[in-house]
RNA sequence: GCGAAAGUGGCGGAACUGGUAGACGCGCGGGACUUAGGAUCCCGUGGGUACGCCCGUGGGGGUUCGAGUCCCCCCUUUCGCACCA
């Protein structure tokens, strides 16, 4: 029971030891001339954490552990491996949290990225900490602000006014995420909907380049596919409906009439051929159109509509309920069926999206039709099963396919080529023409908030705009000891008077600052291109450094990023690409995401108590083992459940291989057996494969096998049955393989060469299979047979057996199915 | 509502192109060593059984010599998106 006995696994003892010698020896990190002159360099990347108060999150530790091994698996390849980690500090989610507890994020962040950087350091991570981020680092946000400029100067910023949501009793602007079914997850109040000034980004110019790169990049399937659904790319037409002469409901007896020069209401639509059926439109609330429309005795009922609709906040608004909606008195002439139609204004239509205006088939589609039974309006029929049923009844919309009916001359074409058809001819009148929609919105990057960049952008009385002179970068975020937002909806910086009046870049006369600060997405939009070039005070990026590491060779990271930050980081570097900043369009070549742990079956939270605490399983078990469980529980692009009895299996493991191999003088010095040295090639060939594919689970198991085939019945270990695995380990016992690496005689460290077993292929399969016989499709008998035995051998020797025999019982033997080295079914009967 | 994925022992989970269902681990049972063990090591472990076999991968059909795997219908769960025209 000696505590000093040196063959004792203490892993907390060689943890510490090798998290030593690395930090000593650079193992992990680089200069930046060691980086200009890598070989084979492989650039690993993971999703940098937001520094909480909480601390490491084993949700984090788990997905870092994943990249982690990923990383250390190429290194024992033989490759360069730069993993780098950082701090995606700013945020709303920080400045919150601050406010709560009284301390302000200047003081706090630090002191969270102390603990953090603890904590990663003691999972055994391979990160090289010469090459941090922290974003909230004014030698960071400099060249977050270098970013914003150039987007500035290639047209894709602009400013305009936008709605936001206020909570008038925490006078602050809230995000979506955080109105609660129109409430302020806060204080509870009813939101509203404020309209300010703010940035955006054009990503939406990019959204055909960003949908159609999706079919070539290599990612997960599941994050791909989510970023197509989230651009939402739409086929339709945009079709322009003229104003009607009259405009007066009662007038209804006078003819329409199509005149080219009358202001007209363009529609996007994905059914151009149903517009015979369009008996009405509807504009959002906002639309610039309302007020020439509405007629003088509908204009109170408008008015009070809109109204209504501005004082909701921006989440409860799309929810689907009720229809509402007000006639502006306003008609439009139908361009198909030169029929007045009226014009209505209704809450469900969003400005946001398409022309904010649309043409309503209520005969098919199921918001129209919900709309025109509520308010009295005709529902035609315009599509139809076929031609016998033009007059079936509609009991609800149908929104499917069929021919066009009650369409003039498109009467019985087939409904995709009416949609052809009706689209030709519109166009060739000047009413219309093909369109292609996204839902994709711009990036609204403006934050009425303290903690993040701030804008570098200067008004100026005389010049207008003036985007900071980039050899004045960063805008220094000032410090504030109130930063708490105020009622003037406006961020808190617009109160330091200090900090925003300047002089004018360009004339020098009075100007003030941009007082709204940049998104955090914009912050992590573009950090792993910092990441090589950290300690570069001239540049974002250095041009040698970049070209040898980027793109990303490997990002692995969580699915909840899937649209805004791997889409924000996909635009980003697109316009830096495009602007001759980098040569690349595409910044990771491949993404994988990984799943989501629960802890014994139910989701982790605070308010379930059941939230696992990273430190406390460490101290118990040690990093190794902790990281081989993670890794063990399920698959890692699935995710899996963390149980507290499950650690026990990987750190046995850990253990009995640790005795296995020491005291080393006691290893034996034979060649493996023959069966053994078949699955030693075996085991290395499926550890290397899963490995390569993130199937750590099965991994782990592969290993564990081998394991207790070594020492199956007791039996202790030569040396090159148990070398070998040594290696396999690595990647997730890193602290433990090194130990053992280094009491075997090697004078350099596990990582530091191509340490990876080679395996035989031919050495990989028995001599000697087990062979299955079937009789009419069920197991009769499983016989030992020599690898390669020909379909008659095998036959015969299956007829021999007692058991087959009284299956077969004499019987015809009708067909033979044979599967070679593994299977032959006797069909009989 | 739309989109995606998934339902396998007491539990977490394996199973490549259809070819031995349940690898590996937890738990449980037995044994060894021990004064003792909840430590360690070894062995066993889907259910039933007249010990020949039979039944078993959410439910119901189908294709096939053979289906967890393929096809059709249904049920359930999880995760995205959601009045997107």
């Amino acid at each position: 029971m000696s505590t000093q006995d040196p063959n004792e696994y203490r892993p907390s003892a060689i943890e510490e030891k090798w998290q030593a010698i690395w930090a000593e020896r650079g193992t992990n990190t680089f200069t930046d001339e060691e980086l200009r002159g890598a070989e084979n360099p492989f650039y690993n990347l993971m999703m940098f954490p937001y520094p909480s108060a909480e601390g490491l999150h084993v949700g984090n530790i788990y997905a870092f552990t994943g990249a982690d091994i990923f990383g250390r698996y190429q290194r024992l390849q033989g490759k360069t491996v730069f993993e780098p980690i950082g701090f995606d500090a700013f945020g709303i989610h920080s400045e919150n949290f601050a406010l709560k507890m009284g301390t302000h994020p200047m003081e706090l962040i630090p002191r969270n990225i102390a603990n953090f950087t603890r904590q990663l350091k003691r999972v055994g991570l391979m990160y090289d900490w010469n090459h941090t981020v922290d974003t909230t680092d004014p030698r960071y946000y400099r060249w977050t602000q270098w970013v914003f400029l150039q987007l500035y100067r290639a047209g894709r910023a602009e400013k305009r006014e936008a709605p936001v949501n206020w909570c008038p009793s925490c006078h602050t602007v809230l995000a979506n995420e955080q109105v609660i079914a129109g409430a302020c997850e806060r204080c509870g109040s009813m939101v509203e909907q404020r309209i300010l000034s703010q940035w955006f980004f054009k990503i939406t110019d990019y959204a055909k380049r960003l949908l159609e790169n999706l079919s070539w990049i290599d990612w997960s399937e599941t994050t791909k596919k989510a970023q197509e659904n989230w651009i939402g790319r739409s086929d339709g037409a945009e079709v322009h409906f003229p104003l009607a002469r009259r405009k007066v409901a009662d007038d209804r007896h006078e003819s329409a009439q199509v005149h080219a020069q009358k202001p007209v209401i363009p529609v996007f639509t994905t059914r151009p051929d149903t517009i015979f059926g369009a008996t009405f439109m509807v504009l959002a609330p906002e639309h610039p159109l309302v007020d020439t429309l509405t007629a003088p005795g509908q204009k109170a009922a408008v008015e009070e509509y809109r109204r209504g609709v501005a004082a909701m906040d921006l989440v409860s608004r799309k929810i689907d309920k009720e229809k509402t909606g007000v006639f502006t008195g306003g008609y439009a002439v139908n361009p198909a069926t030169g029929e007045d139609i009226p014009v209505w204004i209704a809450d469900y239509v969003l400005m946001e999206y398409g022309t904010g205006a649309i043409m309503a088939v209520p005969g098919h589609d199921e918001r129209d039709f919900e709309f025109a039974t509520k308010f009295g309006l005709p529902i035609p029929r315009v599509i139809a099963a076929s031609l016998d049923d033009a007059d079936a009844p509609l009991i609800a919309a149908e929104a499917g396919d069929g021919v066009l009916v009650h369409s003039g001359q498109f009467t019985g074409l087939p409904w995709a080529e009416g949609k052809q058809a009706i689209t030709k001819w519109l166009s060739e009148r000047g009413l219309g023409e093909a369109r292609v929609n996204y839902r994709l919105h711009d990036w609204c990057i403006s934050r009425q908030r303290y903690w993040g960049p701030p804008i570098p952008i200067i008004y100026c009385e005389k010049c207008g705009t003036v985007p900071v002179p980039e050899e004045q970068l960063p805008v220094v975020l000032p410090f504030v000891a109130d930063y708490k937002p105020d009622e003037s909806g406006i961020s808190p910086l617009a109160r330091v008077e200090e900090w925003y009046r300047v002089a004018c870049p360009t004339c020098g006369g009075e100007a003030r600052r941009e007082t709204d600060v940049s998104d955090t997405f914009l912050d992590s939009a573009w950090y792993f291109l910092r990441y090589p070039s950290a300690n570069d005070q001239a540049a974002p990026f250095d041009p040698q450094i970049t070209a040898k590491w980027l793109p990303v060779n490997s990002y692995i990271g969580g699915e909840e990023h899937a649209v805004l930050h791997l889409l924000y980081s996909r635009f980003i570097t697109m316009v830096l690409h495009d602007l001759g900043h980098l040569a690349f369009e595409e910044p990771y070549l491949r993404f994988r995401k990984h799943g989501l742990i629960i802890k014994e079956g139910s989701k982790m939270s605070k308010s379930r108590g059941n939230v696992v605490v990273p430190d406390d399983y460490i101290a118990q078990w040690g990093a190794d083992a902790f990281r081989t469980y993670l890794m063990f529980l399920g698959p890692y692009q699935e995710g899996g459940d963390f149980r507290d009895q499950g650690l026990v299996g990987p750190f046995g493991f850990l253990k009995r291989l640790w005795d296995t191999v020491l005291p080393v003088e006691e290893l034996g010095t034979e060649a493996p057996g023959a069966e053994l040295e078949r699955k030693l090639h075996a085991t290395i060939r499926k550890v290397g494969e899963d490995v390569a594919g993130l199937s750590y689970n099965t991994a782990v198991a592969a290993m564990m096998e081998y394991l207790n085939a070594v020492r199956e019945g007791g039996r202790g270990a030569n040396r090159s049955e148990i070398e070998p695995l040594v290696v396999l380990v690595a990647p997730f016992a890193p602290h433990l393989a090194e130990e053992l690496w280094s009491r075997l005689g090697h004078a350099h460290g596990i990582f530091e060469g191509a340490n990876w077993p080679q395996y035989d292929p031919a050495r990989t399969t028995q001599d000697t299979v087990e062979f299955v016989v079937q009789v009419n499709g069920r197991v009769r008998a499983r016989l030992p047979m020599p690898r390669g035995i020909p379909q008659g051998e095998a036959q015969a020797a299956a007829l021999a057996d007692d058991n087959v025999k009284r299956f077969v019982d004499g019987a015809a033997v009708r067909k033979v199915v044979f599967v070679p080295d593994r299977l032959i079914n006797l069909v009989v009967g």
